[in-house]
DNA sequence: GCCATATTTCGGTATTTATCGAAATAGGGT
DNA sequence: ACCCTATTTCGATAAATACCGAAATATGGC
């Protein structure tokens, strides 16, 4: 994964109200949630949370389906699970305190 | 965990330069990196890369220590653990298709 | 105590963002 | 075709943020 998409992707989690609405979602599940689901639950303007939800899938970490007039939410796992995964790689990558080269001469 | 705290933390994470900082203070390891080891490698101003380790440190996502005049940043692993298993956690937990309860009866 | 260097604070500007209500659009049922 | 409801776009405003250079502060060596 690519810095700037990361930070994106951690950008628009950082915002308390996506955060709740992206939480809702994976709380949620396979099932997920229409927008006026979440609108019920979160108790926001429409226009507020539409907004929202815009930045959440264009970063890729919800997808959305149609079913008849409403449009269900899901969070996206893989998403998020490489997104996780992009912080903890390659920790300690530079360490010059390799612990002790002298074990191996 | 608490959501406000969480918010912080990716916002804090969410800047493309704040997020670089990140990275390369986990690459770094246990030893850490100088402030101004910092500003030789990711070439911002001073103040900036002050103002944006301020808000790791603020977050807890980063420790400092000094060392004479320097000042040694790490990675705080702890903080960041913490907040993948915020992300992770309590996935599916109002999930409605709860599987099929007729295995149970 | 004084100097050198590492880091932070200050002041200012340009950009981005969150939020709302109202109006527009979309999509389907009848 | 028409209407109903779900959702998005528009327009506007207030607040937050990123960034820099210059000046201030901190810490320790001598």
């Amino acid at each position: 994964m690519k810095l700037e998409q990361a930070s994106r992707q951690l950008e628009a989690l950082g915002n308390p109200t996506r955060l709740q609405i992206y939480r809702t979602l994976v709380r949620a599940g396979h099932s997920g949630l229409a927008v006026g689901g979440l609108q019920e639950r979160i108790g926001i303007a429409a226009s507020t949370l539409s907004h929202h939800l815009k930045r959440l899938v264009d970063t890729g970490l919800v997808t959305q389906e149609r079913q008849a007039t409403t449009l269900i939410c899901r969070a996206h796992y893989p998403a998020m699970h490489a997104l996780i995964g992009y912080l903890a790689d390659e920790c300690c990558a530079d360490a010059e305190d390799v612990v002790a080269e002298s074990t191996v001469g």
